[in-house]
RNA sequence: GGCGGCGUAGCUCAGCGGUAGAGCGGGGAUCUCAUAAGUCCUAGGUCGGGGGUUCGAGUCCCUCCGCCGCCA
């Protein structure tokens, strides 16, 4: 059987965060565990690099266009490898045989009539380089240059997304699976049962330059989804490569809700323009809210990949963040509850049993593993219940449920903890009863082999290292079949208790952290004479102008009782003229200090909060130059 | 404004028509093989507000509020 899994294409106007990293963890895992039972896997993944965005965030960084593309898409090749992330390829979509696909697909739906020629009218920005939505301005102005955009008129080039509007609600219909959760299913009929309308696939080259040319118009290149989304096919080797079609069969697609109209619309209808067979699902997951209250300080407040495996392992990271999340939902990421998920089910739970297990083992039988004995009703029970476990586990992992499956994962370790301690090994050995306690062990060392094996998807390097341990070689084990048929370990075989898998976090940084806030707090109070070092008066605005060539600043004559001149940044919040007559706080005794060649005498007082800048004045009545304090 | 999702114990979340659940944290006890880990006991939340359907509703319907996403 084969199977084939993308990750979106990443868009490379920033660098790799959180969610790039989740999205291609989960691909990771589930191409992980259908390697295990045998399946041919092809995993794709890559980067999105045409558009405007990019030219922009180039030219900001200094470097042409294709310079800037190369150094971001590196950045997602070398972090995908820290992660333990092994796809199949990286695709980027400026490479040369994507663009030739692009161009193919462009010029076949031409010919068909599914792509049309005609006018867009919409408000340009000339600042921006590009049309606003209505939605954007503010107050009828370009929210960035403060200016009124321009009504153009513009020919483009369109998709014609009706001509397939019922096919896919028919379709969406008879495949109840087809998007995964269910609840995005329900948001996509929604969609479609309001009218399509053409998707405009393409832009002017006068305005973009940097895209695929339409291959029946050189004045125009693909704009966005229609270059990005075909890298689906291209990345298999459509159309030359003749494998392609095996791996198309099978397609499905990873996403985060953000781009599920294009993958769930768009896609679906250029495929069935293309007269292909659609993909086979879409899975769609949520977004991870950063709470900052929980973040250490030291990592910023972009949570980078590289950072957190420096920091807590790769294993650690991708367990958690398939822990965390209910696939589909939003979840909320912070690394205290990385420390304490793992701490509690990784280390306490899970690697405690692994590692009293082992220690056992070498104490009682110096490391061999001993024989299998005689099985009672409770080595069965045990035994039954880990493999009904990692049964439904394995059906939650296949349904996208990671979440779900690795809680009942751990219900089958805390019942290999439960048996311990009734079993007490310790107690057989005190009482000389070797034949018990060799089952009991033996039973144990099965059961760390079977999780080893299943969790591998989820955690590769620490259960390749605990296969090790077992005594077992990983390419060997890492079977899905095989690993199920129970008492695969032989007797006398050697095992190594090896270092702790997952040690326990202390949550240091945090403690640290803290504390060295208080510090400074305590270091931020002062006595209040240093605040009578400030001379604050009462200050009444006589008049009032705007410095020219400035856009924030004022200049501002006061009287306190002598008069001043002030200069304060002010002007986007206060109109010259409402100012006058105002009574404000005056900070009379800076150093003056000259501001666009206008020698300010103070600082005005004023408070600033989202919502813009307010000037302190005085409740009620008071003369100029009275004394604040 | 339209569509969709979410709102359940301090925290993170399961439950989706039949007497309110788990994990973590908190409190108590206990074993000693083990990573100050394990195991056992314990926590009393008007399931966002209101209305309705039903013998019976976190669970279905309507409505309102709050948060999030997509779209216009």
């Amino acid at each position: 059987m084969a199977y084939y899994i993308t990750t979106p294409i990443y868009y490379v106007n920033a660098e790799p965060h959180l969610g790039h990293a989740y999205t291609t963890v989960v691909a990771d895992v589930v191409a992980r565990l259908k390697r295990l039972k045998g399946e041919e896997v092809f995993f794709l993944t890559g980067t999105d690099e045409h558009g405007d965005k990019i030219v922009r965030a180039a030219e900001k960084a200094g470097l042409n266009p294709k310079e800037y593309v190369d150094r971001i898409a590196a950045k997602f090749r070398e972090t995908w490898p820290l992660l333990h992330i092994e796809y199949s390829r990286f695709i980027r979509t400026t490479d040369p045989y994507h663009k030739k696909v692009v161009q193919l697909v462009l010029q076949r739906l031409y010919e068909k009539g599914d792509i049309s020629f005609g006018e867009y009218e919409g408000l340009y920005c000339f600042g921006c380089e590009r049309f606003l939505t209505p939605k954007e301005l503010l107050d009828g102005l370009c929210p960035d240059h403060k200016s009124p955009p321009t009504p153009l008129r513009e020919s483009n080039y369109f998709f014609d997304l009706p001509r397939y509007q019922d096919w896919l609600i028919d379709h969406l219909r008879k495949h109840p699976d087809f998007i995964n959760p269910p609840g995005y299913r329900e948001e996509v009929l929604g969609l479609l049962r309001e009218d399509l309308g053409p998707l405009c696939i393409s832009r002017p080259k006068s305005r973009l330059s940097w895209g695929i040319e339409f291959p029946f118009d050189r004045n125009y290149v693909t704009y966005v989804w229609f270059d990005a989304l075909l890298n689906y096919l291209s990345g298999i080797g459509y159309p030359e490569d003749p494998a392609w079609k095996k791996w198309w069969s099978v397609a499905e697609h990873v996403i985060a809700k953000d781009i599920l109209k294009p993958h769930a619309v768009y896609w679906p209808i250029m495929l069935r323009a293309l007269g292909l067979p659609v993909y086979r699902r879409l899975h769609v997951h949520g977004y991870w809210n950063l709470n900052q209250a929980k973040m250490s300080k030291s990592l910023g407040n972009v949570v980078r990949p590289q950072d957190l495996v420096a920091r807590y392992g790769a294993d650690r990271v991708r367990y958690f963040l398939l822990r965390e999340m209910a696939f589909g939902q939003d979840a909320e990421f912070s690394e205290e509850a990385l420390i304490v998920r793992t701490n509690a089910e990784l280390a306490n739970d899970f690697g405690n049993l692994v590692f009293r297990t082992l220690s056992m083992v070498k104490k009682y039988f110096g490391g061999r593993v001993p024989g299998p004995g005689e099985e009672t009703p409770e080595d069965l029970t045990l035994r039954d219940r880990l493999l009904s476990a990692v049964r439904s586990y394995l059906s939650e992992m296949e349904a996208f449920r990671f979440h779900r499956a690795l809680v009942t994962l751990n219900e089958a370790v805390a019942a290999a903890n439960q048996y311990v301690d009734r079993q007490a090994p310790w107690e057989l050995k005190k009482r000389g009863e070797t034949e018990r306690l060799s089952r009991v062990l033996y039973t144990l060392l099965e059961s760390l082999r079977v999780l080893a094996v299943v969790l591998w998807p989820v955690m590769p390097k620490a259960m390749e290292l605990l296969l090790r341990n077992l005594g077992l070689a990983p390419e060997e084990e890492l079977h899905l079949e095989r690993a199920l048929s129970w008492g695969r370990l032989s007797p006398g075989g050697a095992t190594e208790k090896g270092r702790v898998l997952f040690p326990r976090l202390e949550k240091p940084g945090f403690a640290q952290e803290e504390a060295r806030e208080e510090a400074e707090m305590e270091e931020k109070l002062y006595p209040i004479e240093e605040f009578k070092k400030w001379d604050l008066r009462v200050a009444e605005v006589v008049a009032a102008e705007r410095v020219p060539g400035t856009d924030r600043l004022l200049m501002l004559k006061v009287r306190c009782p002598e008069e001043r001149t002030v200069v304060a940044g002010i002007a986007e919040y206060y109109r010259p003229e409402d100012l006058v007559g105002k009574k404000v706080v005056l900070v009379a005794n800076l150093k003056p200090a000259r501001i666009r060649g206008v020698v300010s005498q103070g600082m005005i007082l004023a408070a600033r909060d989202k919502g813009g800048l307010k000037l302190l004045v005085p409740e009620g009545e008071v003369s100029p130059g009275a004394e604040v304090g």
